[in-house]
DNA sequence: GCCATATTGACATTATACATGTCATTATGA
DNA sequence: TCATAATGACATGTATAATGTCAATATGGC
C-alpha cells in the first residue's frame, strides 16, 4: 500500500472511529438519562463554565434551534439552569446546576480515565504525530472544500 | 495537554475529519448524479466485481435493507444490472455496467488524485504512524464495548 | 430618543441516514 | 420432505439534525 492509498484509507477510518467513540461514550452514559447530544452541550458548559445558546451552538457547530431543544431538555432535568445575561436581557445565559456539574464531571472523569487507560498502551509520540497529522488533514479539506 | 489529552482530542477529531471528508467526496460527485451513500455502492462492486445485496451490507456494516433501496436505485439509473446467482435463484448478482463502471472509476480516481495532492504535503512516516494509531484505537474501542 | 435591523426563543416542518418489523417467496440442508 | 434460513419488497420508526417562520426584544446608527 503506497502512501496515497493509506491516507485515503485514514480518512476513511474516521467512520468507524467515530462510530466506535461514539457507542463506547453511550455505554458510559448508560443510567446518567443523557444522550450523546445533552452530554456535548453539557461538556461546552463545563469547559466555559456558562454560555448563551447561540453560543453553545457555535461552539458544537451545529443550528442554534437545535441546541436550544438540547439545553430545553437539561433545564427540564434540572442539569442547567437560567441565569441574568447583562448584555442580553432575551438571551438568557445558560450555567450548570450543582447536579449537572456533578453529573457532568462524573461521566467525563469516567471518560477520561478509560482514555488514559488506552493512552497508556500506546506510544505518547505517535500519539502526537496522529493528532498532528489528523488536525492538519481536516485544515487541507475545509480549504479545498472552500476552494471549489 | 498531555497525552490522555491529546488522545482524547484525537478521539473527536473523527467527527469534523468525516464531515470534512464526505464534504470533499460531495463536491466531486457534483454532477454525476450520485450521492456519498450509491458512491460506496458503487465503490464496493468496484473492489469486488460484483456482489449480492447481503454481501454489499456486510461490507458497508448497515442493513441490508438500507442497501438494496441504494442499489434499486443505481439499478434504476443503469449503473448496475443484475445477474443470475448460480447459488441462489432469488437473490441476483448485482455488477456494474459499463456507464457505472465508468462513472465510479472516474470518480474514485478524482479523489486519488486529490488525496495524492494532500499527501505529497505530508511525511509519509506520520501519515502510516496515524494509520496505526487510529486502526489500533478503532479496535480497542471496540473491544471496549464488547467488555462492557 | 427613534427607527431600521439583528438577535433570540419558540414552534412547525422537512430531510437524511439509517434501523426495525413483517410478509411472501424461494432456497437450503438435515 | 419439511423445518428453517435467506431474500426482496414494503411499511414504519428513530436520531440528528436543517430550514422556515414568527413575535418579542435588543442594538446601534442617526
Amino acid at each position: 500500500m503506497n502512501e496515497t492509498d493509506k491516507l485515503y484509507r485514514l480518512i476513511w477510518m474516521s467512520r468507524p472511529l467515530m462510530q466506535a467513540a461514539e457507542a463506547a461514550v453511550e455505554q458510559g452514559l448508560d443510567g446518567t438519562g443523557l444522550t450523546v447530544r445533552t452530554r456535548a452541550v453539557l461538556e461546552i458548559l463545563l469547559a466555559h463554565d456558562a454560555a448563551t445558546v447561540p453560543d453553545i451552538a457555535q461552539h458544537l457547530e451545529i443550528k442554534r434551534q437545535y441546541v436550544q431543544v438540547m439545553v430545553n431538555e437539561t433545564l427540564a432535568e434540572n442539569l442547567t439552569c437560567k441565569r441574568d445575561n447583562p448584555r442580553h436581557k432575551r438571551s438568557t445565559i445558560i450555567a450548570l446546576t450543582d447536579k449537572g456539574r456533578a453529573l457532568i464531571e462524573d461521566v467525563v472523569q469516567r471518560e477520561k480515565a478509560l482514555v488514559a487507560s488506552l493512552a497508556a498502551e500506546l506510544d505518547a509520540g505517535e500519539i502526537n504525530t496522529a493528532l498532528k497529522i489528523v488536525e492538519t488533514l481536516i485544515d487541507k479539506l475545509k480549504t479545498q472544500a472552500g476552494d471549489g
